[in-house]
DNA sequence: GTGCAAGTTGAAGTCGGCTTTAAGTAAAGT
DNA sequence: ACTTTACTTAAAGCCGACTTCAACTTGCAC
C-alpha cells in the first residue's frame, strides 16, 4: 500500500503554498489521485517533482518549460533511450548555458573590484566597449538564450 | 566629448525593448542625460549596466535586487573599499547559491538518466527519499535562497 | 455523531515586468 | 521647408505566477 501526502503536508514538506500546488496541477505539472471524498492524495514521488519545479523556476525557468520537460518524462510506457538522451541534452545546453550567464555576471563583479575602480559601468580597463561598436548597425551583446 | 546613444540606439545594442528601457529607468536601474527637446541620452556605460540587468534577470534575479545592487556602486564619490567588498561578496554568495541549484537541477537530470530508470519522479536507486521523512513534521527540502 | 481544522471549487485580485495606445514633440534627410 | 522617423508622456492593458475570497464538503478526534 502507498503511502500518500494530503495537500497541506505536500506544502509542508516542499515549502510550496497549497494554493500554488493546486495551479501546478492545473497546468498540468503534477498530478494527484483523489480520496472518495474528492480531496488529492499525492504519491510520494510527487515531492521531488515539486522540488524540481522550484529549484528550476528559481533559476529563471519558466513553467511552461518546466511542463515541457516533465511531460517527456513519460510516466506510461518504455520510451526511446534516444528520446531520453535527446530531452536530457537539451536541458543540458540550458543548464549551461545559465551557469555561463551566472559566471559571467560574477566574473564582472570580481573583475570591476579586482581593477580598483568604482562603476561597473564605467570600467574600460578590463571591459574595453568598443569592439562593439565595430561590428555594424545591429550589434547585440546578448542575444535571447532560448 | 562623451559619445552618447539615443533611446533606440541603446535598444538595439542591448537587445531590450525601448519601452523596458524607459521602465528600467523609472525603477532606477539605469540613468539618462536629456538633450534641449528633453530626448535621453545615454552613456556609453549604461549599456553596460543594461548587459548585467539581463544577464541577472535571466538567472531569477528580480529587479529590484539588481537594483539594489546597483545602488550600492556609487556614482559620485570615493566609496570604501570595505562597502565594496561586502556588496560583493553578498553577490558571490547569491550567485554561489544559483549555481548550486543549477547544479543539483543537472545532477537530478542526469542521475536519473545514468541509472536508466525512467521517471525523475520514481527514481529510488539514486534518490531514497525517506531520509526526508525521519525529520519531524516540518522537513522543508528547500527554504528560501534569499 | 458532532465539532472543527483542513480540504474543495471557480472567480476575482495582486504583483512584477513589461507593452500598447494615444496624442503630441524632436531631429534628421532631401 | 517639409516629410518622415524617432522620440516624449501618462494611462491602460497583458501575461505569468500565484493568492485570496466565498461558499461549501471531508474527515479525523473526541
Amino acid at each position: 500500500m502507498q503511502q500518500t501526502l494530503t495537500i497541506g503536508e505536500l506544502a509542508h514538506r516542499s515549502g510550496v503554498a497549497p494554493s500554488a500546488l493546486r495551479y501546478y496541477e492545473r497546468l498540468g505539472l503534477i498530478r494527484a489521485g483523489r480520496t472518495g471524498g474528492n480531496q488529492r492524495r499525492y504519491d510520494r514521488a510527487e515531492l521531488r517533482r515539486v522540488s524540481f519545479i522550484r529549484i528550476a523556476q528559481q533559476v529563471g525557468v519558466s513553467l511552461e518549460e518546466v511542463r515541457d520537460a516533465l511531460d517527456s518524462l513519460p510516466e506510461s510506457r518504455t520510451p526511446t533511450r534516444a528520446d531520453w538522451a535527446r530531452l536530457s541534452s537539451r536541458w543540458q545546453a540550458k543548464l549551461n548555458d545559465r551557469i555561463a550567464l551566472l559566471e559571467r555576471l560574477r566574473d564582472d563583479l570580481t573583475g570591476c573590484i579586482g581593477c580598483g575602480c568604482l562603476s561597473l559601468t564605467a570600467c574600460r580597463l578590463s571591459n574595453p566597449e568598443d569592439e562593439l561598436a565595430a561590428d555594424g548597425p545591429g550589434a547585440r551583446r546578448f542575444p535571447a538564450l532560448a
